[in-house]
DNA sequence: GCCGTTTTCGGCCCGACTGTTTTCAGTCG
């Protein structure tokens, strides 16, 4: 998400939960939810549609609620939320978030015990209170202890801590299957994941289900059913197992996969149809007849549609996209020829020139880049121009060695805060190419980092942007720099924008790489990789390349070795 | 509050699981 868009969508969250709590129509929270999910997913900051007149063009944003998001943005304020919010305190709002506590019950809790906040429920439920409010009982109130212990160590995963875990139960599992898969954002590819979602078919489900509550590193069984169940385990993360019958794998699988909104306009375009579609599969509305049901492909077809693949089920466009044949061809892991950002122990990595080479070749790329840090990352042993120059020669030696694989020598060089790179140009006129990267000064000024990075673009002799916002997940924002700007220019100047594949990174995401190709940009995928098996890490930025929309000829490393290093001159 | 190849008004995805019920409301995904 665009930073500068978080006020909104907590606004319309927060519009969305003060009325669920006072329980109105219970659709307008509901439209606000699905408001603030569009602003989240937006590659620009809101401002910018609110100044161009596009703003209720956006899916879930009518008069209303662009007037109220118009207001919060000019004035700080809205008065309908203000307004909104006399009699229910803030802190009440935060309890929502506690799994298996919604509107209802909190509403209750305030109203009649006078809940404000957390503590107070922790309390209240430790003295045994809550138990005593009709419809709620003992096993209640030690699910919301439960959820509140949750809540307080939760965050979100990054994808390859996901791909860790789901692989591994999926191998616990097998045995018991006939067939298994990860599924929701997951199988999506999304940037993060809140919990795990796993689909499996068995003739034996209880088997399955034992099995999967039985997983040695559980915290707390949270669900067990014959056909669904929820572990949470030790590292926090939350794995929810649906088994279902071989023959409905398929609606079972697109079901999962999600997303939500996706989903509801598969069904939309179902009842259009006459038709129904759960995850049993897809029906006629009257008849209750199955029409198809046993894989993913079929049911896409049934309803006239061309299969799409989980990385596009966003609801930005694609059901559209593929009722009209126009579906991208994504962009594959196995159409990348080379990896350029690579670091060794020259620098901070930690395997030698020769072992990263050699991985290079396992993966059978055609080319690997080196680019070893510059000398102001003094943190990360950058090469000074000496020890720079020492490495052009070393590779140029391997380079001669090497008859299976192409061996370029670059390097990762700062942008200094000028905009100005941290190599003279002696050096870099040696190097094959040159990724220009920001490692310092991330607070600067909207305008001066962008004035910083359009100088970069600038130098002749830079050949992609690395890691172009600086975000890392969960620790560090992207700095402030005007994309649309720095997209255009790179774009004109012919400097690619790196898809950085780091797991913390994934640097463009999606919605920047949707933004970049509109200014018609090029792409640059990598790794980043500081040790052999990090190279392994190109599927990552695949899935943000391809939840991008990317197709194989806006990535220049998909290109041969003869068309790309014609390219770099 | 949003939205429209049957609609500018009347819909708005749909089923599993849990706990507290004794037939169902609340929550979740």
């Amino acid at each position: 998400m665009d930073p500068a868009n978080e006020p909104v969508v907590s606004l319309l969250n927060e519009i969305a939960d003060i009325l669920e709590l006072t329980g109105s129509d219970r659709f307008r929270p509901i439209a606000y939810r699905r408001a603030a999910r569009t602003v989240e997913a937006l590659p620009k900051p809101i401002s910018e549609y609110i100044r161009d007149g596009t703003i209720s063009e956006l899916p879930g944003i009518g008069e209303a609620i662009s007037q109220k998001i118009k207001e919060f943005v000019t004035t700080g304020r809205l008065a309908y939320l203000d307004n909104l919010k006399k009699g229910i305190p803030e802190s009440l709002l935060e309890l929502l978030k506690l799994q298996d506590l919604g509107p209802k019950k909190v509403g209750r809790l305030f109203f009649e015990l006078k809940i404000t906040n957390m503590d107070e429920l922790e309390k209240a439920c430790l003295e045994h209170r809550v138990q005593k409010l009709k419809g709620f009982g003992e096993k209640t109130e030690q699910k919301i202890l439960q959820s509140i212990r949750f809540y307080r160590g939760s965050r979100r995963f990054l994808l390859s801590e996901g791909d860790e875990v789901a692989e591994r139960i999926i191998e616990i599992l097998r045995p018991h299957v006939s067939r298994i898969d990860a599924a929701g954002s997951l199988r999506r590819r999304k940037e993060t994941v809140g919990d795990i979602d796993i689909i499996a078919s068995s003739p034996r489900p209880s088997e399955v289900m034992d099995r999967f509550t039985s997983i040695d590193d559980i915290e707390t069984i949270i669900a067990k059913g014959e056909t669904k169940s929820s572990i949470l385990l030790k590292s926090g993360i939350q794995v929810d197992l649906r088994v279902v019958e071989d023959n409905c794998y398929g609606a079972a699988l697109l079901y999962f996969t999600g997303s939500k909104d996706h989903n509801v306009q598969l069904r939309n375009i179902s009842i259009d149809k006459g038709m129904k579609l759960n995850e049993y599969g897809l029906f006629r509305r009257e008849s209750e007849e199955l029409l198809s049901c046993s894989t993913e492909q079929e049911i896409y077809a049934t309803l006239g549609l061309d299969y799409i693949v989980p990385e596009l089920r966003e609801a930005r466009g694609e059901i559209e996209a593929a009722a009209s044949r126009r579906l991208p061809k994504l962009v594959e892991l196995k159409q990348v020829r080379g990896d350029l950002h690579v670091h060794t122990n020259w620098s901070d990595g930690s395997s030698p020139l020769e072992e990263m080479i050699e991985a290079a070749k396992q993966l059978h790329y055609e080319y690997i880049g080196i680019s070893d840090h510059s000398p102001s990352e003094k943190i990360a042993n950058g090469l000074s121009v000496e020890r720079m120059k020492e490495q052009i020669k070393r590779i140029a030696r391997l380079r001669d060695k090497e008859s299976e694989i192409h061996v370029l020598c670059g390097s990762e060089v700062d942008i200094l805060p000028d905009g100005s790179l941290d190599y003279p140009d002696e050096i870099l006129s040696q190097l094959d190419f040159v990724i220009a990267s920001v490692h310092s000064r991330f607070n600067m000024e909207k305008q001066e980092m962008t004035k910083r990075l359009l100088n970069a673009i600038s130098n002749d002799y830079v050949t992609a942007i690395g890691h172009p916002t600086g975000r890392q997940l969960g620790r560090r924002e992207a700095y402030s720099f005007d994309a649309d700007t720095v997209f255009r220019e790179a774009a004109e100047k012919g400097v690619l924008l790196e898809i950085n594949g780091s797991p913390e990174r994934l640097d463009l995401n999606d919605a920047l790489v949707m933004e970049a190709s509109k200014f018609k940009c090029k792409f640059l995928l990598s790794t980043d990789a500081h040790h052999r098996t990090s190279l392994l890490n190109m599927k990552y930025a695949i899935a943000m390349a391809r939840r991008g929309w990317l197709e194989a000829e806006a990535v220049a490393n998909t290109l041969s070795f003869s068309r790309f290093s014609k390219l770099l001159n």
